[in-house]
DNA sequence: AATATAGTCAAGCAATTACTTGAGTCTTTG
DNA sequence: CAAAGACTCAAGTAATTGCTTGACTATATT
């Protein structure tokens, strides 16, 4: 009943497994009904249904009930929360280069990256 | 024994701990022993160990033993794979617009987010 | 109305996780 | 050298996780 936020425990948890990860990736292409999510992965429907709670709970997906077929979307409120809480990090580890932030920003300039980064 | 590489599972995973990020952030000030480490947290220095180890299989620290003492660093690679997922999906999801990149890259100009992005 | 669809709910189970305890191993230090 | 310090290792445990099964509830379809 209660929607329960989006918090940072919610969303790296819930990105931390790899079927999850794909039903992210499926529901990339646009909205798609449950029963259709789970077709591909060798799991029972309810193990779908399952994951998609998880993933809703930490602000990664949108679902809405029609008739009786529940069609799943993209939320992009988790990964907002993912991304901050990396850039913050971020700016503390790193804060005399944007490597990081160049990395984010723009995927096309490989500045050369220092070796003692790591 | 071998060394594990940074994949996204044990990224994300590693990141979905709150007592892995406090670690961080401590690490965020500089390299700290593993007894150091221990300190804040009401919990035994072998279970701090255990954290340190998924941390470093995760690639998010680094550490190296002189005489008997371990010493614990920031290691940005782990994070670079977390940043390089959701840098990914990103394009993938918001091909059109720059919203997150603009938070990750530049939290300076707050582009006016469209209303159906969630 | 009868049947099939799409999903929901509640147990239950094996594997993993986040710890603990207790013993053992190297280094320092007095 | 003896004792303390800083881990290291191996078990063990309680809670959580990813999954299944089986029964049940709505909503189409024929």
């Amino acid at each position: 009943m209660d929607k329960k936020e989006p918090t940072i425990d919610r969303v790296f948890q819930a990105l931390g497994d790899s079927t999850r990860r794909a039903i992210l990736e499926k529901l990339s292409d646009g909205p798609v009904s449950v029963s259709r999510l789970a077709e591909p992965f060798g799991i029972t429907l309810a193990a779908v249904v399952q994951h998609v709670q998880v993933l809703e709970e930490a602000g990664l997906v949108q679902t809405q009930k029609l008739g009786r077929v529940r069609t799943c979307r993209i939320d992009s409120a988790g990964l907002q929360v993912a991304a901050q809480w990396i850039a913050d990090r971020r700016t503390v580890w790193e804060k005399k280069l944007d490597l990081l932030g160049d990395l984010l920003a723009e995927p096309d300039e490989p500045a050369d990256e220092p070796e003692w980064l790591g």
